[in-house]
DNA sequence: CCGGATCCTAAGGGATACTG
DNA sequence: CAGTATCCCTTAGGATCCGG
């Protein structure tokens, strides 16, 4: 996939970034404020440790959010999105009202031929 | 990525529609207008014929475009976004707005170190 | 509490050859 | 021209164990 050489453009630059369904769904969290590591488990059902990992990592390195961490016992960190971050929102926003706008079978795999 | 739950919410179902780089990259030509098969060929410099049969009838399955084939010597399909289709236009302005905004260090990977 | 390390699966995607 | 079939690779993501 990355492999492959897409097309140079402001869409593609987006998906090199979000490569998967979790990272842009990490970055929606985090759009409603900073989030620790353990609220960001809570607040996303369903991903695990290493994918929640991998993602933050990668977006660090890209500068779309920072890491905090405090050297207490227990640990804590503190993910915030960067200027660069925020300004996914209006992206993110879009998603949104389109997905709540669509029909079921929009999004969903089966091949369901509509009566007619 | 089939076993996953992902929350529901109207970001997961685009999420889910678009699941891969080609996806989304195929919806944004479309919205210039209905092409042929050869056509988006051209316009995705480096997409194989067998993503993009997959991602068109993907989308066809969803009611995002219709395929419209003439039995004709050579033959010609035509793929044109339905009504749904069109109203991911937001979506795909929004992406390319940040994208062509961001600065290159934010989709380039930023390789921790290096070998090699 | 926050992960890193390791192993595993699933799905997107490419290359090639071939067909209606 | 517009696919289809087959094989293979790559990567997102999950599960489990373990370290700081």
């Amino acid at each position: 996939m990355s492999s492959t050489e897409l097309p140079e453009c402001g869409v593609a630059r987006f998906l090199m970034l979000c490569s998967g369904p979790w990272a842009t769904l990490i970055v929606r969290e985090l759009l409603h404020g900073p989030q620790r590591f353990g609220e960001l488990r809570e607040a996303l059902p369903g991903v695990s440790a290493h994918t929640l990992t991998s993602r933050l990592r990668s977006f660090e390195e890209r500068g779309i959010l920072t890491r905090t961490a405090y050297a207490e016992i227990p640990p804590r960190v503190v993910y915030e999105l960067t200027e660069l971050g925020r300004e996914l929102r209006p992206v993110l926003d879009a998603m949104n009202a389109w997905g709540s706008a669509a029909p079921a079978s929009a999004f969903t795999a089966a091949k369901v031929t509509a009566p007619r």
